[in-house]
DNA sequence: AGTTTTATGTTAATCGGTGAACACAAGCAT
DNA sequence: ATGCTTGTGTTCACCGATTAACATAAAACT
């Protein structure tokens, strides 16, 4: 289980390190792509593939299904884990995710999060002021 | 059971020390998390994974399940209580919780809350007032 | 082909967290 | 009252993680 955050920066190369924590759960390869509200999802690969079975049975026919493959899958790229325990993140997502050199990994359950440092901190405002409120909702599902 | 109330300090190095009544019933590993109304949740392990199991089900497409996610799960953080029974709490949970040294920990029924001393002051004697009002509202669930 | 730039891999140093051990204070119970 | 349990504060030393720096390899360009 992925819980937690850490802040950690991105080498001039755009090599990131994981949190040393997180590394025996997930694995030596991953998948990062673009996630939603702006920041990137990374899933250890076996995650991914659960993932992607789940995806590929929408139906086809909605234009709405579609869009939403595109933007998931084509922006998914397989990545390794060096030695150290660093991942390389590519150009055009660390364009997405509007990263600078300080970033925030946040642990969601089956993935991680990654996040400009900046942006996380005013998200993070955001939900913690709405939380009661959306635990309401959920209260009503029964979670808590 | 977790009934009751604490009053303990967190020292310098942000450690706090469990009140020993609870400590069997704890556990040696612990989750505490971001809770509602600004104060800390500590789950013992066994209760927090029943309750991640029910929060991962939730679905990814609503933006109010994914906010919840993040501030409920980012937010967690497994904790060994050591030798002499405290645990650390991490800056981010301390600055949440808006915890100074002096806190105040509460038994409710699976977990225990974490509140600074002062704003447990104020939020008691709030809900001492309201007491009839909420009681008339559980008589209608049933409850008493 | 040679040179410069980019990518990747390895090593090193520092910084901070973590744990153990200890000492003292305070409260509770016998 | 006094002895035992519990809470609090402090010190020290160690280990490990992260980051920065360096070295090598590949590639691109002239």
């Amino acid at each position: 289980m992925l819980i937690g955050e850490h802040k950690h920066t991105l080498d001039p190369k755009k090599r990131l390190s994981l949190p040393s924590k997180w590394r025996k759960e997930l694995g030596k390869k991953l998948v990062i792509t673009r996630g939603l509200d702006n920041c990137l999802f990374v899933y250890p690969l076996k995650e991914w593939q659960r993932i992607t079975d789940k995806v590929g049975q929408l139906p086809l026919g909605q234009a709405d299904t579609r869009s939403f493959n595109r933007f998931f899958l084509s922006g998914a790229v397989e990545v390794e884990v060096d030695s150290v325990g660093r991942i390389l993140v590519p150009d055009f997502l660390k364009d997405f995710g509007q990263l600078d050199s300080k970033v925030v990994l946040a642990g969601i359950h089956d993935r991680i999060e990654i996040w400009d440092e900046e942006r996380w901190e005013t998200y993070k405002r955001s939900i913690e002021k709405q939380a009661d409120a959306l635990a309401e909702k959920l209260g009503d599902i029964g979670v808590l």
